[in-house]
DNA sequence: GTCTATAGGCTGATAGAC
DNA sequence: GTCTATCAGCCTATAGAC
């Protein structure tokens, strides 16, 4: 066997040593953080589970929670990132609208981990959203309440208030991209008895359930004054 | 001072004072596991939040995870049983549907700790998910697609997926109520410079959305078909 | 930059007094 | 039933060798 070589071979080409230990770090910590919580994850694990020794984590991040706010900044910038580059877009709200809920997959398919982050760190009332990141974080919000506001004055969606238009889409499409990996399990091991729907077809949903919910024009005839 | 009386003052007229433990932990551990997670939580703050002693745990409960167990497993079953009731209803789905919407908010009002648990859970892949609370899990889903279903089956839905209409609906609201403390706290710090709404307005507004988007019918006209 | 060894704190559980 | 005292194990962080 060539032992000379075998380090050699692992590493990424043109990538320092240093560079591919803090991105393992960053991989392995999103995926654990994800599933588990902050809490739920020792640095043993994390370093064992990124192939690389443990006290590289205080040596690189300065320590368990600065790693988890490294890999959170850096995952809310990208979502801040793209959905921004979706209202800024010259078309009608609807358009947007849809492009918006669409912009999820593609998010969704770069960084699986920030959903189920995500939602963590809301339901833990923000303990890791400070200074550095509260801005990417309310910018998300911002920009679908602008697209909404925007077809509300123009006519195109009903008068809905803007929080709750962007909690019932956004939180259903959080929440679904989160709970993925336990209604496999559950598909997986034949206790929900369905065909399990492909992401797309999720979002499809969606934009249909979104712009029937908020255009403007009557209500279809049914019960919806319930006591 | 009357020392002689002081714990029987504090003691609710007709609960003996293990049923009193019992549930001050239920109760302190339910708040705490809901805002922090199970591995945020260490059995001295339970104790400590629940005025008890922290031996009272084991006692009680046999330790920290049967604790969680129990709280878990109590609060699905009153979910479970209040959304049957629903579903059992003899009323067109339309309505079933508002019915069910409006049911979680009587639902958070008595348990403002299960919609925040719940989420964990799924987060968690359903740890503590196992034989005798999956049942009461299921059903919960159950209940909208059993609904969903019978609505698709008159004509009155337009033809969806059940599970992804249940997810839509009840994951906006699961993660409405899950997230309220936290906006909250935005809007407080005056970081959402927005007016809150009440949960009656979310609810409202969901039933709306519920009925326009899943009602049958031409959809309106707007850029559904986006690339 | 990486690794080993170790320090020092906190965790959950329980034996035994009352 | 309750409380105190205590234990063994795990946790994060780091000093120091290479």
């Amino acid at each position: 066997m060539d032992e000379s070589t075998t380090a050699g071979d692992r590493r990424a080409k043109g990538q320092k040593d240093s560079q591919r230990t803090r991105a393992q770090l960053e991989e392995a910590g999103a995926r654990l953080f994800a599933r588990h919580g902050i809490d739920g994850v020792s640095v043993d694990e994390i370093a064992r589970e990124a192939g690389v020794n443990k006290a590289m984590i205080s040596y690189h991040f300065g320590g368990k929670d600065q790693l988890y706010g490294a890999i959170l900044r850096e995952a809310l910038e990208a979502a801040r990132a793209a959905l921004e580059a979706i209202r800024a877009l010259d078309a009608p709200p609807a358009e947007k609208l849809s492009r918006y809920v669409a912009a999820f997959v593609t998010l969704q398919d770069g960084r699986p981990n920030l959903a189920p982050m995500l939602v963590r760190e809301v339901l833990s009332g923000g303990r890791y959203i400070d200074q550095t990141n509260a801005a990417s974080f309310l910018s998300i919000f911002d920009s679908v309440r602008a697209i909404i506001a925007e077809g509300v004055a123009r006519g195109e969606f009903r008068p809905v208030h803007p929080l709750l238009a962007h909690l019932s889409l956004v939180g259903a499409i959080i929440f679904y991209f989160a709970t993925e990996p336990f209604r496999n399990r559950l598909i997986a091991e034949g206790r929900l008895p369905i065909v399990p729907p492909t992401p797309d077809e999720f979002i499809r949903h969606m934009q249909s359930l979104a712009l029937r919910g908020l255009s403007a024009g009557p209500a279809p005839d049914a019960a919806g004054d319930t006591p």
